[in-house]
DNA sequence: CCAGCGGAGTGAAGCGCTTCACTGGCCGTG
DNA sequence: CACGGCCAGTGAAGCGCTTCACTCCGCTGG
């Protein structure tokens, strides 16, 4: 076990000053021979500064927290490790927490990734509207993606537009033929947002569709209780429709079994519609038609505001995520 | 900004010197009366130790370090998030890294990993055989998911029993009187592990099923070049087959589409067979037929044989885990 | 009755880095 | 030629915690 060559071991071996040393690595000051000489001493030595003692002596770790409401959730635990990778990428490193749907943990998780001096936050809140992301926000910089943290004027936000996402999926429908869908709501915590009911009671009249509103079961659901839950949707208030649009792809995975448990053919006799856009959604079955955010964009732009109001010392800025429609093979034409 | 309370503070507010309040908030030495007056002292400074503080003066940073070939690959990518959660409920910190598929990157990330001197190290490798898992396995302790590093004896594993696996799923398929199968190979980096090829003819030619095997496109290739690529094999060198076993969940979706694309039925013409147990095996068609190892037990055991190597000082172990078969509705007696 | 012991409490020295405040040349300007 | 300004380089003071080595005291046992 070899001790790891110190600043102090480096400055000795360029005949320099610690200070000096310091300086001349960040190339912040001295003169080029001097820099150079420092930089060849460290070379030699295979140093690498501690970013521990770094850390103390600046008051910044170079760490961003990423907190999750959920990462059984499909769409966040593709969220976090994206987010992490990005990080990394440019410089950082990430410490995930996840709060695993307890609302009590992830204050506790909070006040644990405050604990650790983040330079920042990422957030992606079970509770929106929770007491607590008010305080980090004063003390941190934070960007909630999904939503907005309404108790947290300060903090940033990646949401998406969900207006245009709803008109884009009631437009693809209606221009299908299709006059009744079903619409299953997500349970919280879930999903990139949820779009109020009245969203798409808006867009449903708007293009002159029916639509029929599905509560889904609690969280705790397990696929199969999923499953029979939209089955019996199926069989009584949603019998007859020809579209069930779920507001996440776990839901219309779910869908696409309760057709099949009734016998229904997708799309033919029933077409499906999700709303997140998993990687497995191109995987399965024909293909699920859904609503997609573009995670690239969703993470580059929340990792892009946090890094800009973190160096700039600015408060992160707030975006807009505009939506796409990916159509596969889960729907089709009304029969 | 208001300043956070520090030691010192706490050691004024109870009126004791720093020492005995570093003591006390610890638990280690001093009075039961002292201790009290401490632990009061600090809470109503609502004091927190700084970690990085902590970190600097004792050298551990309660940080393990996770370090993922692709989390591209979804099994990764759960995994990934499990073992930050595992670490976090354990009262560590994960710092995650993901190599992207890139062998340099791994190599890069693994420096830099290094350097925020983490207390452990959990990898899902790229490359077991790179000789950086060596230096590294000599400084921290790793425990290696998913395969053993041949390179670094004194590395911790946690391997899965490919062997029991190949048992489990041969006999579920010679069971079914299927005589002929077509086994997809996975590309790396990829799965829990990739039994090797005799592992498969040998408990092939043990229940009497023939066998041809498949050899996946590169691993730059998308779904629908996947898909492509079995319906090919289907037509071509597996004609005939009554089951496709792919090493791979994500190979076992891409077969489902194939088996669409040349109008086969599953289970009824075709039966197929994963090898992970993705969350959504469960979730899509008619539920994948796979091999599991059990998510939870192989977090388990990688965190915990980390934790028991870094807090008791000795080599992290190694263990196999067990498979188990989880038949849902993929496959189906032989015609 | 006293030596000796053990436990409570403390001062101070770090951990490895950054950064403030300062010194001493060197150069350009008036 | 004298002076001021500038910059390379430096010593030392932290950052907030842990921990070693020490003092002091009250007890116990011989």
């Amino acid at each position: 076990m070899v001790k790891r060559p110190t600043l102090q071991d480096v400055a000795a071996e360029a005949g320099v000053s610690p200070a000096t040393a310091s300086y001349a690595l960040r190339g912040q000051r001295g003169s080029d021979a001097t820099v150079e000489r420092v930089r060849q001493a460290a070379e030699r030595l295979g140093y690498d500064a501690d970013p521990i003692a770094r850390a103390l002596a600046t008051g910044s770790t170079g760490t961003v927290g990423v907190l999750c409401g959920s990462t059984r959730d499909l769409w966040q635990q593709r969220l976090a490790v994206d987010l992490s990778r990005a990080l990394m990428a440019r410089g950082r490193h990430a410490v995930v927490a996840d709060a695993d749907g307890d609302p009590g943990r992830e204050r506790a998780l909070l006040a644990k990734l405050r604990e650790q001096r983040p330079d920042g936050l990422l957030v992606a809140p079970l509770d929106p509207d929770a007491a607590h992301w008010h305080d980090v926000a004063e003390r941190f910089p934070v960007v909630c993606v999904g939503e907005q943290l309404p108790r947290a004027p300060s903090a940033g936000a990646v949401v998406f537009d969900n207006d245009a996402g709803m008109a884009l999926v009631f437009d693809h429908l209606a221009g299908l033929g299709h006059r009744r869908v079903a619409v299953v709501l997500t349970a919280r915590p879930s999903t990139p947002d949820r779009p109020a009911e009245d969203l798409v009671r808006r867009h449903a009249a708007r293009v002159g569709v029916s639509v029929v509103l599905v509560h889904p079961p609690p969280a705790t659901a397990d696929v199969a209780d999923l499953r029979d839950h939209l089955a019996a949707a199926l069989a009584g208030p949603a019998a007859g429709v020809s579209v069930v649009f779920c507001l996440s792809d776990s839901l219309a995975f779910a869908a696409l079994r309760a057709a099949a448990v009734r016998g229904l053919a997708v799309p033919d006799d029933l077409s499906v519609v999700g709303f997140e856009d998993l990687d497995v959604a191109d995987l399965v079955g024909p293909g699920l038609t859904t609503m997609s955010w573009g995670e690239e964009t969703v993470v580059d732009a929340a990792v892009g505001q946090l890094l800009v109001s973190i160096e700039d010392d600015v408060a992160p800025a707030r975006s807009t995520i505009a939506p796409r429609l990916v159509v596969r093979g889960t729907t089709g034409p009304a029969r």
